[in-house]
RNA sequence: GGCCCAUUGGUCAAGCGGCCUAAGACACCGCCCUUUCACGGCGGUAACACGGGUUCGAAUCCCGUAUGGGUCACCA
């Protein structure tokens, strides 16, 4: 059996956008699942896109996302180069067999004649074609004007009637009628290839069995498929996938913010969660689970699962899938995490291990800790009124009591832990005859001056050590004590 | 506009002619747990775009309509 062999060919943009990395898990997915090769192929064809760094870009992403190619630019393999802009020879020969063997010609056109054409089609409100001026062109007149050293292209030769049809993994059997093919350039003036011609070259030297891309090169596969022909290559199997949508109609984008894989990485996002979110977004393992890790995806990956229509990208549910990322994570590797987002504790003394414990059941993205945490570092001048309670039957003036017996019994607690601290004040409960909230509630809200914190009055207590509790009682005792 | 493609709850989606008085997940709402907030547990609201066929039977097949997307570059 033929081994698989899929490709991954991203243009260096600066960025990695979420859904070619989606697209790059699927081509992973379909090579893995079957024991096959997955190749990284560098499109730098169009030289005044070129980005300073882009393509170190695409390798971090890749290295750090765990899709490991066998092949590719900085690992290299038997098929190199990996960098269309390093093949520019390889192209310009197969353009020039390709004239020969008739699947193309030499187009001397000018651009303003082009562009002239292309307002005649839209005035009668047709899409552009080109009209084969220079296919009229002689032998003779074409080996001058090339002696001359003429500036030229080459172009596809389309046949005049007739359809061409192919049958995608996905979208099934897509014919379409030959006149509305464009005889687009191949090669470009500048001698390098067009994506249409350096696609094809590349992906059948690069033995490539599975074409893996986005559904917007769905209409154009026809024409690539005339190439293979006129060359009599094999064509290989094509998997177009649906876009990732931000709304119903706007694709995801740079421009606003939500299409870039290491924005979100940044934003304290795991790159487990995106790549599992994201792997969900246009194909289902066709069972309820939704957690995987990439190796397990290999082992249950089939193309059934991939769906033909777009999909919304929803940040909730990515947000949801990162907090359980973070639950399901050990202590250590969370407190790891969370580390570098406790800066803003300063000198304070709090146990941030144990700051971690209480944060891993109440964080979703990592970015939120600092706002979580920043009353640890300084008591915020909160309003009296947030003493009072309903659903804890707190009022001021109770609250002024309670604070005052709470400050008496945790002075005398020496082994300030959380057993300690706990049973010291239940006991205090007991013998008041109140309820609990009567007692926590001002508790949390002196030590915390917020309205949620991350855990209750004991667990701040402990965190922040008996000195700094009582002072912050006495702050909240003086704040009552003020209007009553 | 021509051509191509898609259309199940707010979102992701299962469903491939009878098992559908249509799963599951996120979100939302309620209840329970609880020292706040979360976590967790239990429950709830909510969908086959529309119209014609085909068939004993249609979310599933066919044809139209509507809506949305893609494409029509010396960009990929």
């Amino acid at each position: 059996m033929r081994e698989i062999r899929t490709r991954f060919a991203p243009s260096p943009t600066g960025y990695m956008h979420i859904g070619n990395l989606r697209t790059a898990i699927y081509e992973y997915l379909v090579a893995k699942s079957q024991n096959g090769k997955f190749i990284l192929r560098i499109e730098d064809t169009d030289q005044e896109r070129y980005v300073e760094g882009a393509i170190e870009v695409i390798y971090n992403t890749m290295h750090s996302v765990g899709l490991h190619y066998d092949e590719g630019p900085d690992v290299g393999g038997d098929y190199g180069p990996y960098t269309q802009s390093e093949r520019k020879g390889i192209y310009k020969e197969y353009a020039h067999r390709l004239v020969e063997q008739g699947g193309a010609y030499f187009c001397f056109c000018s651009k303003d004649r082009l562009d002239n054409l292309r307002k005649e089609c839209e005035s009668r409100k047709e899409a552009f074609r080109y009209d084969g001026h220079c296919q009229q062109l002689s032998k003779e007149e074409i080996d001058q004007r090339l002696n001359n050293n003429e500036p030229y292209v080459v172009r596809q030769k389309v046949p005049q009637g007739g359809t061409t049809s192919f049958t995608d993994l996905v979208y099934g059997t897509i014919t379409v009628e030959n006149s509305q093919l464009d005889e687009g350039v191949l090669l470009k003036a500048d001698g390098m290839p067009t994506y249409n011609f350096a696609n094809v070259i590349d992906d059948h030297l690069m033995q490539i069995t599975h074409v893996v891309r986005g559904s917007e090169y769905l209409s154009s596969t026809p024409k690539y498929n005339l190439v293979y022909q006129a060359f009599g290559w094999e064509i290989p199997d094509y998997i177009h996938l649906p876009p990732i949508m931000k709304t119903a109609e706007k694709k995801l984008s740079k421009r606003e913010g939500d299409a870039s894989f290491e924005d979100f990485v940044n934003k304290g996002y795991l790159k487990e969660a995106i790549v599992n979110y994201i792997v969900l977004l246009g194909w289902n393992p066709g069972t309820n689970e939704e957690f995987f890790t990439l190796d397990e995806l290999i082992q249950i990956f089939s193309l059934q699962g991939l769906s033909k229509s777009p999909a919304i990208f929803d940040p909730n549910k990515l947000r949801w899938m990162n907090g359980e990322y973070i639950r399901r994570m050990s202590l250590e590797k969370f407190h790891a995490l969370a580390t570098p987002y406790y800066t803003e504790l300063n000198g304070s003394s709090v146990d941030q291990m144990k700051l971690s414990k209480l944060l891993q059941q109440r964080t979703e993205v990592l970015s939120e800790i600092p706002e979580k945490i920043d009353f640890l570092a300084q008591l915020p001048d909160y309003n009296v009124e947030m003493y009072i309670n309903k659903k804890m039957k707190t009022n001021l003036s109770d609250s002024l009591e309670h604070l005052k017996e709470v400050k008496e019994v945790l002075a005398g607690v020496n082994n300030w832990e959380f057993a300690d601290i706990h049973d010291s004040l239940f006991e205090l409960v007991n013998t008041l005859g109140v309820k609990n909230g009567q007692i926590l509630w001002p508790l949390r809200t002196a030590v915390s001056g917020k309205d949620v914190s991350p855990g209750g009055g004991v667990e701040l207590a402990e965190l922040m050590g008996k000195q700094e509790t009582l002072r912050r009682i006495e702050i909240g005792i003086d704040k009552l004590a003020q209007i009553s």
